[in-house]
DNA sequence: TTATATTTGTCCGTATGTATG
DNA sequence: ACATACATACGGACAAATATA
């Protein structure tokens, strides 16, 4: 489990805080280009929030160009040299 | 896109022009009974107002009798012969 | 092929907090 | 206080795509 730490009273909102957390993984290197974000329902269960919140989340990291979504497969990091959806 | 014309600033609230626009859209016939209105997403693009606002617009043609709206599915436009929920 | 499970996509229902006029 | 609107969040239902048995 280890919820990460989510404040909802927070000025930042929940969405906003688990889009900064899994940026910085990303970043860090924690998570290679090419493999595979947790699942929504994963990360639902890891911050303790909505599928929803966690998919806010998601369209954050997708605008920012750091990862790509397929239907049905998962979220996947996008590799930096990349330009388009693959 | 093409954003209908809201104007925040008019006398009637947004939410009753998109009410009154959507009613001349069902009532022209551009839509036909039984047919699904745009998502709320979509309208929340169309018109640019935030969901509460399409909300509270599909609650207005819901109570005047135009709409039917199923949980998880849509909000279709009711037949002028029916009184039910079909 | 068929069936099932997993995962993401699309919807609506509802609630809370904030801001404005 | 009230009506209106926006942002955010939780929840539930079902559809579509994919993967596996």
């Amino acid at each position: 489990m280890a919820a990460r730490e989510i404040d909802p009273r927070a000025p930042e909102p929940p969405y906003r805080q688990i889009a900064a957390d899994l940026t910085t993984e990303i970043e860090r290197g924690d998570l290679a280009p090419g493999s595979p974000l947790p699942s929504e329902k994963a990360l639902t269960e890891r911050y303790g929030v909505a599928r929803n919140t966690v998919r806010a989340a998601l369209a954050v990291l997708r605008e920012s160009g750091l990862v790509f979504t397929v239907t049905g497969r998962g979220t996947y990091i996008r590799d930096r040299s990349d330009q388009g959806d693959a």
